[in-house]
DNA sequence: CTGAAAGCGCTTACAG
DNA sequence: CTGAAAGCGCTTACAG
């Protein structure tokens, strides 16, 4: 019995529809749409010019199913305001894009109950692969990942478990600028740390270790405020951490916001940058060259990563698992004047 | 004549497969998840129970074939390192995600000729609707857009020609602001326009028809590049314009970042802002506050602009064609200190 | 409450 | 070079 015909929305031509109109089988416009050489030259004329006049789209939902393949990758980033990660998305764009991948983008909002919630909804989309930003999935998120099996890359930090990333170790860096810090002479660096996320974290313990090695360590020292980051609450944590600790000489921000927002505040109360205070950032986003004085932040390679885990995943999904788990890009001290 | 059967990747558990696994037809697993209550209490325990044990995940792709129906929106934008438009997004995202659709991100990279590929290609995913930054199609779009009749919403502009435009006039935004930097005694006011976008040009013809009705037109004053916008940019402009004209008493960028970029130029050449020269941006991005001076600019309502377009569409979807094709948000003039 | 049939719009082998 | 048949994995009416 046949159905009741359903409406489709105006414009929605269809192979079949086409091919009556040219009075030939459906598999032949679908091959002089895909492979032209296969189909004669006047009748593949005649085609194409009944396609361009009917205004003929293919559905590309019914090619995937028909061929089996999504050709549709997953990126689960925290966050779409943080810079970073648009630059990350950028890099993942050049490669995968130019691949014919369709990118599906979930923000998960720093929160481990949504990038569940989503990863479970857009595996509905049977990707190919999936991007994921950040290593401190919830152990419900890395089980389904691993129950199905998808190539997966993890983004922007390193793991030691097998686990393929591509990034770079957010603790070392964190290390890496305290000592530059501490050579400096600075004796009572603060770290300023907010969101609190997995590589927050991880810079806090690279200061920890260099204050440490310093014979330096000083819990009081470190001031966290979960709340997501930006210029204000820099500024505001800076009168925080000032007025906890009047004698602090160096404030290490856990990201370029805060620390632009630290600085602007500095400022303004009269303190002298970096003679009387350090300040520093991370990730050496664009203004952080144009505050005066300049930030000295840890560059990182943002649209690397994603342009080398784009690489990756395909590699990954052509089968090809050769090569190291973990690719570290490194980063890259960008001393300037605040500290 | 069977086919032979294609390899499909790893833990793809179809329905079909859930259904024998439980000794039921395929239907009725489909209803058991998406119309629960129409399976009875213990059958449906087995199913769910099935469901979970196999990882079986609905494929989507099918599901919206046979519902003829694709829940997807196309969102064309010219750029995504402009916070502009991430902004924009996060309002889009923010009411279809809710909503159960699917946003496709198109980045056209500014230009037509991309604009055009992404949209035919895109396309292919009938989407139910297409939200577009900018008016500035190529007239090939807007045939492409017209003819397949889907429900368009325009962002971040007005237009008066009838079609649907949530966003606030660019050119009353750059009067007003050229306005205000008259008002403040301003004589020599410079242009600094990037991209040459349509939104820049328009806010440049606010700033002649603000100089024209002040009689302070000046063609001369008008500096335009077409690379790309950054703060780099802003503050070698800066030079080109002070070389050009050293009488110039105002610079009105045709955005933040040149601002910010021109602001750190001036203030590095001993350049007294506001006093000897006043610099404004446009947009209101957070570092704009966070400037020593502060910038003067003018805030735009680019989220608000994402959700209520975003709202705007999913009325057109659902037939609704009543109200006002144009929506004008508004913007606001943010005098700070830069001028 | 459950199922057999048909269909969504396409493509993949296999014939001819 | 062109086509009839079967299938991708799901859902929608219609029966029972």
């Amino acid at each position: 019995m046949p159905r009741k015909p359903r409406p489709r929305s105006a414009n929605r031509v269809t192979l079949a529809e086409v091919a009556e109109a040219v009075g030939v089988s459906a598999i032949t416009i679908s091959r002089a749409l895909n492979t032209p050489a296969l189909v004669a030259e006047p009748l593949r004329e005649r085609i194409l010019d009944a396609v361009e006049r009917m205004g003929y789209v293919p559905n590309r939902q019914a090619r995937l199913l028909a061929e089996a393949r999504s050709q549709t990758v997953l990126v689960l980033i925290p966050s779409l305001t943080n810079t970073v990660f648009i630059d990350v998305l950028a890099g993942i764009e050049a490669v995968l894009g130019p691949a014919g991948y369709q990118i599906l983008i979930a923000n998960t909002h720093y929160s481990a109950e949504e990038e569940l919630r989503l990863l479970r909804s857009h595996l509905e989309y049977k990707p190919d692969g999936i991007l994921v930003s950040g290593l401190a999935q919830s152990p419900d998120c890395r089980a389904w990942l691993d129950r199905h099996g998808l190539p997966t890359v993890h983004l922007m930090d390193l793991a030691d478990d097998g686990r393929h990333c591509v990034g770079f170790s957010q603790l070392a860096a964190g290390r890496a600028l305290t000592g530059h810090l501490i050579e400096r002479g600075r004796r009572r660096i603060a770290f300023m740390a907010v969101q609190l996320d997995e590589r927050t974290l991880k810079r806090a313990d690279g200061w920890r270790a260099a204050l440490g090695a310093a014979g330096l360590a000083d819990e009081s020292l470190y001031f966290a405020d979960p709340a997501p980051s930006s210029m204000a609450l820099g500024a505001d944590l800076l009168d925080r951490i000032l007025a906890a600790r009047p004698d602090c000489d160096a404030v290490f921000c856990c990201n370029d916001d805060l620390a632009i927002g630290a600085l602007a505040r500095a400022r303004r109360r009269g303190i002298a940058v970096p003679e009387r205070l350090a300040i520093v950032g991370f990730n050496d986003l664009q203004p952080a060259a144009w505050t005066l004085p300049a930030l000295t932040t840890v560059a990182t390679p943002r649209e690397q990563v994603g342009r080398a885990a784009a690489r990756r995943l395909l590699d990954l999904i052509a089968g090809d698992v050769t090569g190291e788990a973990a690719v570290d890009l490194g980063f890259e001290l960008r001393v300037r004047e605040s500290g």
